[in-house]
DNA sequence: CCAATTTTGAGGTACGTGCCTCATGACCTA
DNA sequence: TAGGTCATGAGGCACGTACCTCAAAATTGG
């Protein structure tokens, strides 16, 4: 049984009253407003901290009678993670609306970097208080960010991070970490020992890398009987990631497991279909889509390691709410949001 | 991009505009305040119908300067998952108060049906608006969430369900998706074939009873070369689970895999470790705890499924601002909440 | 049709915060 | 010391909803 021991939480009243000011230099103080000696700010500043004070988001969106804004900003093009993490986002509109939150989305032709850049720069504070972004490793992309946040702008980056950048958060999986789970599922389904093929997008997309690394260094230290067959880059292409797949089964017939670490899953079924061998050689793929949900039921695939999209957003929104709350304070008090889960699917828990 | 048609959302004085009626109309309506004829009412609804209204529940709360009251009602004990669970409803508290929910929490000795019914029937609806209950299987339960309910009192179901009762929510994985899972992964890591031991606290508890029937069933159906022993009963006690693990390793000395559905996770690390088989039997159980964490650091551990207590709680936080939102409402506008995954846990992607 | 009762309207105050104006006080500089 | 700038206080209105009172209107029963 928990009693709370403070019934009721501090107002701007109480901070004022213990602070030993008037509310006006209160909201001054809270709303980084000018006119306040340090001295006078400095006794606000404790009693905040000595009260706990925490502004009311709600009361203050009230107050304010404008929603917070946020906004996504995300590949466009047939990339079908990006697509569900965009219905991901739709499907959180309505529900943030009831909590005084506005979402809005915009798109950039994938990996156009200069695009994305242009459109963090077009953001007017007054018009968005933070931006959720999607990242490709870039500079011009690192300046937008730097160049938002000074404008008072939150950033946040989405699935691929730009760390040295002035990002709040990261929201994403740890792509090292899935790459060492896929290895270890992989070394414990192929326990017998052979060879393990994987297939890449690009080695130069940061997240393929990482779990790429992550499952080679997994199957060197635990599965020594297991060999790596490859990296091979499929450029996340449906055509060609099927073509390379053919080549690599063709050319080990002994193959007993493979990893795509990158997208182009429907040529990867589609090889694995057309040779036979489907259901012999054990599949690890990334992210649940349709393509790859019907892989997992037709037992082409074995699992599926997903990011989470409605996860990833709700987190993203969160770490906004908590973002807009202790901005302009002296004092960050912004808890680092929860990291996201890799998912692990198989046929048999498909959500 | 997205353009918001209606700018602002409607408020009760457009309710009352549109429905031809004064804004204490509106009001007894929307709290079901008596004094209405079911004439003028109804045009209300439609008022509330066409401009889509949803009462702002910050505007609500503030108005109200009342929070929205949570209470969670767990057994207490020694079961390590539902000391987590505690945890996790503890980590839940300061944030809530931020969004104007108070919540607290009460314990009743475990698998005590008739302590928990009290518990429920000791709620008044004026200091209580929610409770949310890891239910036990007992008709006197039953009635009481029944009875609860008719005070005005929304009940959830947390981990253990109780269908046919009047709670609006169930909030927990599906446990017999679980048990196939296990069964799935099992099946894959012991493809040579083999004897595979099922261990449970009690077929007398639903969670149990469902994940060894998943489990039984898919082995049944997708690997044939795998032959079933047990299930046996441990009753989730750290010193019989022992025991018994290690008489089953005794007597099944070719074992290669084994499930626990149940708790006593202590016992069976400790028996494996000792019959020196740690690392050539496959092992899957369930629920993160330090206990377990440990196992699968040590290799004595395969594979943990999780419930995820802490989304549990903000599922269930989250789907009891629903109830209070739509509550009095001649629709229920409730949506289900999101499902709960079930969370799969290996050395490599332990959170 | 009158009286009793029920239904409805009008308007106020409150919640916690934001933002505005105006007045007053303190301080500095010439 | 007068004139100016800067810091601070006092107070009010607004946001959307809850809840209250009081009066006016509509409906009902006999």
């Amino acid at each position: 049984m928990n009693e709370n021991p403070d019934l009721r939480r501090a107002t701007v009243h109480d901070v004022a009253r213990e602070a030993g000011v008037s509310l006006a230099t209160v909201d001054r103080v809270l709303n980084g407003r000018p006119g306040v000696r340090p001295v006078t700010a400095e006794k606000v500043e404790r009693a905040i901290a000595v009260l706990d004070f925490r502004r009311d988001l709600s009361a203050s969106l009230l107050a304010r009678s404008r929603d917070l804004r946020l906004r996504f900003i995300i590949p466009d093009g047939s990339n079908e993670f990006m697509v569900n993490l965009g219905a991901a986002i739709a499907r959180r509109v309505r529900p943030a609306a009831g909590e005084r939150m506005s979402i809005e989305t915009s798109t950039y032709r994938a990996l156009d970097a200069a695009a994305l850049a242009a459109s963090i720069d077009a953001l007017e504070p007054k018009s968005c208080d933070c931006v959720v972004v999607v990242a490709t490793e870039d500079d011009a992309v690192h300046r937008a960010i730097d160049a938002a946040t000074r404008r008072g702008i939150a950033v946040m980056t989405l699935v691929s991070d730009l760390p040295g950048s002035s990002r709040k958060h990261f929201i994403g999986i740890d792509n090292i970490a899935a790459g060492r789970t896929a290895g270890s599922l992989l070394g414990r389904f192929c326990a017998a020992g052979g060879e393990i093929a994987l297939i890449a997008g690009s080695l130069a997309l940061r997240d393929h890398r990482e779990r790429y690394e992550g499952f080679a260094g997994l199957l060197r230290e635990e599965f020594p009987r297991l060999s790596l067959v490859g990296p091979f880059e499929g450029h996340d292409e449906r055509a060609e990631t099927e073509q390379l797949v053919a080549e690599v089964l063709d050319r080990h017939p002994n193959l007993v497991g493979l990893y795509n670490v990158g997208a182009g899953n429907a040529g990867l079924i589609a090889a694995l279909q057309r040779s036979g061998k489907s259901g012999k050689v054990r599949v690890i793929a990334h992210e649940l889509s349709e393509t790859t949900r019907l892989g997992l039921m037709h037992g082409v695939i074995d699992v599926i390691l997903d990011q989470n999209p409605d996860g990833e957003i709700r987190a993203a929104i969160e770490a906004a709410r908590g973002l807009a709350l202790g901005r302009e304070n002296g004092e960050s008090r912004d808890q680092h949001p929860e990291a996201i889960e890799i998912g692990i699917f198989l046929r048999d828990n498909l959500r």
